[in-house]
DNA sequence: ACGCCTATCTTGGCATTGACAAGATACTTG
DNA sequence: CAAGTATCTTGTCAATGCCAAGATAGGCGT
């Protein structure tokens, strides 16, 4: 399956071009990703990209999901590392704001609504925006009383990912500081959500 | 001093060229937002505008600040419609969120690292961003305690921003539906900030 | 009033980019 | 092994951001 570097047929482009465009993303920043320059960094023609992705936007849309599926991933990972649910929530948000510091270009990529939009069906990014609201349903209803109605699940949900999410934003960006980040979101999570 | 719309000197270019670009975005969206489209829009020469805002990101700074004046004035518009200080919070909050909503690329570009980035100082943006940070503080600290220290008044003003802004970004990119805005952030608000 | 001066605007040009078209290459399947 | 197809390349085009140089006009001192 895999074959030599340097054959007409590259054999796993689409895969190198998706890293190619990652590590252009980290290393210059999103102004710098250009298809061409993904072409040169894979070392191949600036029209080679066009037959596995179909545009520009194709190629972003896959290294959207990406990042989509790497957020999820570290999200679940820090969830996963403790027991209490309240501790658990907390833990999946602090990782998600981490992930925005840490992977600003790429977190910009997510949640471009020109690449991922989650109103006009997508079969790379679709499935990946459902599973992320998933997660976030369930580690929300595990720290929710048991009673708790769905609706009412579904509600605190999104005002806690509003939360997560503007917090991320804002530090990422530098509108407010990283301190900023552990005792708001304590303080917005000790209200009435959790028992 | 405001001359002929035919002679050679606009004499008001500057400000044509930043209404172009604003029009620009909101029909057409920021992708369509080249400095030669509103050079075009503006009925003047494709390197007329170089004149006036240095590159393409000074003309977007521009606008940018213009889009902050504009938020700010709605937020205090907002305020000013009642009286109670929690209501007057919850209004101004509104009416960020409804900013972002029916201004998608416009608060796009005010909050895109790029363009206004709170950390090198800007002129033009700098001191928008510092007088909506400070608006932001005065009606966080009129609707807490009197006695309530600086310190928690900026973190809770932090963490109601980060709140306020997630909610106004994943309602405008259709990740969460309006309706969750108005429960979403009475929930997060009605907590213990407010007596 | 006259002429220079400078801000303002235009024309021309260059490199880069996204996208299309057509040709070259190599894997694969019958 | 030959035909077919997926993959990759070269060539090209319009659009864009930006630089350089020229044209125009309003303001200034004399």
């Amino acid at each position: 399956m895999s074959r030599s570097n340097v054959s007409y047929h590259h054999g796993n482009l689409a895969v190198a071009l998706e890293e190619a465009a990652l590590a252009l993303l980290v290393e210059e920043g999103s102004s710098a990703l250009s298809l061409r320059a993904v072409a040169r960094r894979a070392g191949v023609s600036h029209n080679a990209p066009y037959h596995h992705f179909g545009d520009r936007q194709g190629l972003l849309k896959s290294v959207a999901a990406r990042g989509l599926r790497d957020l999820l991933a570290a999200m679940v990972t820090a969830r996963d590392s403790t027991s209490s649910p309240k501790q658990r929530l907390l833990a999946a948000s602090f990782a998600y704001v981490d992930f925005a510091s840490e992977n600003r270009p790429l977190f910009e990529l997510i949640f471009d609504p020109e690449i991922c939009n989650p109103k006009e069906p997508n079969p790379v990014t679709g499935p990946l925006i459902e599973a992320n609201d998933e997660f976030l349903a369930e580690t929300v209803r595990a720290a929710l009383p048991q009673e708790t109605a769905e609706t009412d699940v579904r509600t605190t949900a999104a005002a806690l990912w509003g939360a997560v999410h503007g917090l991320a934003v804002l530090v990422s960006t530098q509108h407010l500081d990283a301190s900023v980040v552990r005792p708001g979101l304590e303080s917005l999570l000790e209200l009435r959500f959790l028992e």
